[in-house]
DNA sequence: CTCGCTGCAAAGCCTTTGCATTCGC
DNA sequence: GCGAATGCAAAGGCTTTGCAGCGAG
């Protein structure tokens, strides 16, 4: 597997430690390819497979493996943060999350590419990165709110 | 102001009671227009005008006025909530979080009300809100990069 | 053998909650 | 006066940290 020999020659040359736990961290990433895991599910995946590393090491290296660029950082606004396998060509993609039952959907392209470059010219910063949520309804919930405002008003009638 | 009047007929609707408290918070966020406030940063500026609002209340009030529609939630990866007045026109903006300094910078158009209707159409999703974030190194902190890395060159040189 | 890494438990933050008291209406 | 809102302090989550012991190189 390419990636566990990168995250190893990286460890190398930053005169860090290979070890067990750091490439069982990224293999929950690998095997979870496109979701979008906090660090306790991390913790919970990998206790299911017998591997019990104590949740502290498991921020730490998730931390490591984001700053090495295997995963990057998302937010959807619950208050806790993901991460996800980041995409080997530096592919963006952005996520749409239903704000009733919290389901994430993702977009598999990048719409912004261009828009990256008017955002530098515009501030004078240079940009290394972006991130692009959508907030709405799924249909399930959608589908469920217009029932419910439908019987609402049937009851109104029946009054 | 308007947008007190908007409050106070907003909450009588909701047969809600109109407090000090709850103007209070508002009026912080209208006074830093354009901002991007935690909500113990609303606390303090509170505090430093005598007006000592508990944080319990604050945070409270504020979920109130998100609710309602006066502020927005905004996430910029640092682990902190923080949020904005809502512009009247429900007119987006987006921001640009220099990933050293942490400075951030608004940009006041919104490049992306075409997208929402792509995204519709390509998740059947109702879309109701994004938010788009980009990440960068600002002028400053880029300057400061090149520098030091001059350095680095001039001391290897000299070795 | 050395120094980085891990695990554990404790500490730190930010946020939420329970409950008595206060205060709109 | 009634019920909602506030303040306080305590409790709750998630994340980070200190430190002793372990283990990679």
């Amino acid at each position: 597997m390419r990636i566990y020999e990168r995250l190893r020659s990286e460890l190398k040359m930053r005169s860090l430690r290979i070890t067990s736990q750091r490439e069982a961290v990224l293999s929950i990433f690998v095997e979870n390819n496109g979701k979008h895991l906090t660090p306790d599910e991390v913790y919970e995946r990998l206790a299911h497979r017998n591997s019990h590393i104590s949740k502290a090491t498991i921020y730490r290296s998730i931390e490591l493996l984001e700053e090495m660029g295997f995963l990057s950082k998302i937010n959807f606004g619950d208050g806790l943060e993901r991460y996800e396998l980041k995409n080997e060509h530096g592919h963006q993609h952005h996520h749409v999350v239903c704000t009733e039952c919290g389901q994430i959907y993702a977009l598999e392209e990048d719409l912004l590419d261009d828009i990256e470059k008017i955002v530098e010219k515009r501030t004078n910063f240079t940009i290394t990165d972006h991130q692009l949520n959508f907030y709405g309804l799924c249909p399930k919930c959608r589908a469920r709110h217009e029932e419910e405002s439908k019987e609402s008003q049937v009851q109104k009638l029946q009054k």
